[in-house]
DNA sequence: GACTTAGTTTCACATAATGGAACCTAAAGG
DNA sequence: CCTTTAGGTTCCATTATGTGAAACTAAGTC
């Protein structure tokens, strides 16, 4: 929630609009100031720029600014950009359809799991509301089948800064444990949640790879130890990681239609 | 679909993922350096800067970029920032099972129609693969309504910097017939498309108000010249109207929830 | 009418962006 | 095999841009 301090001034100006993303209703200057640890000329202009920008908005009666459209309007062409969304949808679709469980798409996101798009087994899509979010990667399905693929290195870097939190008796709270894990994984070629992120909930996971063997996602299928057994759903694996390939297949012949 | 050059470095950044975003996939360095008439050290360092903050992505198999992560969770928030968007939800549900129509939910972006959300009479949500969209204000219906009910300099404003252009044979073309038009609205209190942005497209919209009056979106009611006629259209306005002042209600109540 | 509190503007100053040019590659051409 | 070209990256002197303390204004309080 604090300041990263990252490049320049944009860094600054993004960091802005994190910080009115963070608070989640429109925020006045004041607010903002509080916050951030900005002088109060550098904020104003900064607001003041973003807001020109369109990546503001500003409610004159209530004095207070909000997220700007430009914002959606962006993030709508990431959807449609994104090689990964837009083509999975329908293989979400089916196997929502054909599980009648909870499905989500998740990528990795600077060692976070961000997830991209969710089916719920009862409502139809919930895109922005439920998905948009992020979580901790070593202790959900779809983070660890995404670490599990990692080149070793990078998976060095993502778990020496992980710090762990035990949100149930099932995480995994140590490096060397969500190692041992991750090998298992990479053999097995599907991950578990085990209630590891909450109780009650499990799930079963694939990463979504290209040619390469680079991660590009990962999927899942939720339920509730009410509903369904690990076993249960671990008998899903080969139709998830085959819908897994598919996206994969249709991401990379999209991305890269020149090829012979 | 060229550089704004708004205000500095803060403005070119935002330029610069308009540029990705405006091509719709992944680009080389070496695109956007056509597109852009940025030195290539210039756009070169304004692109890692975007990266390294993860508003773009670097595909390094492919050396290209597209829109980051960090941009979807931003629009994840303004989503839910949005007093309107997610109170809305539950009432264009309704509204689109009650008319089998096609239902859209707009508000205004300096000057622009932009598409918050959708319903589609047959399929579920297509959020952000069809809202997230803009169109021209004075040739659609919920674009026509937001303009009926904007404070007379504002309207002025908006009117003289329009350009108009007669996209079918029912397009208003002028200033005058649009004032003329936007008072009737008024007077109503709806607004009709007479396929005067798609030929066979109709629909009856209306503002959503504050108490003060305010603009904060409109909604519509779409269909087509062979589904339904403006007759049916407009015998729905009562209920449309109605759905537009509970979304209004329930959004200021949220919003402002601090007064006595 | 003095006294906070919130928002906006100023201006001397220094940081941070600029962009021409040089420098790396790696692949294409002779 | 050596050259050329094109795509991509780094340098660095120059200066435009952004900085932030402080001054200022406009509303609320007491």
């Amino acid at each position: 929630m604090s300041a990263e301090q990252g490049d320049g001034t944009v860094g600054k100006a993004l960091d802005v609009l994190d910080m009115v993303a963070a608070v989640g209703k429109p925020v006045r200057f004041t607010d903002l100031l509080a916050t951030a640890d900005y002088p109060k000329a550098t904020l104003y202009r900064l607001i003041q720029t973003l807001t020109h920008q369109g990546m503001l908005s500003y409610d004159p009666d209530r004095q207070t600014y909000a997220l700007g459209v430009r914002l959606v309007r962006l993030a709508h062409a990431a959807w449609a950009t994104s090689s990964l969304a837009p083509i999975a949808r329908p293989y979400l679709d089916d196997l929502a359809r054909e599980t009648g469980e909870t499905i989500h798409l998740a990528q990795m996101d600077n060692g976070q799991v961000l997830y991209v798009d969710k089916r719920n087994a009862s409502r139809p899509v919930e895109m922005f509301s439920q998905a948009g979010k992020v979580g901790p990667a070593y202790c959900t399905g779809v983070g660890k089948a995404m670490l599990a693929y990692l080149p070793d290195d990078a998976l060095e870097r993502a778990i020496q800064r992980q710090s762990f939190h035990r949100f149930t008796g099932h995480t995994l709270d140590t490096p060397e444990k969500l190692k041992a894990e991750l090998l298992a994984i990479r053999d097995r070629g599907h991950a578990f949640d085990r209630e590891e992120h909450e109780p009650g909930i499990i799930c079963c996971a694939v990463p979504i790879l290209t040619r390469t063997d680079r991660v590009i996602g990962a999927l899942s299928v939720t339920s509730t130890t009410a509903r369904t057994s690990l076993a249960e759903l671990e008998s899903r694996a080969g139709r998830i990681k085959d819908t897994a390939a598919r996206i994969a297949a249709e991401a990379e012949s999209w991305r890269f239609p020149e090829q012979a």
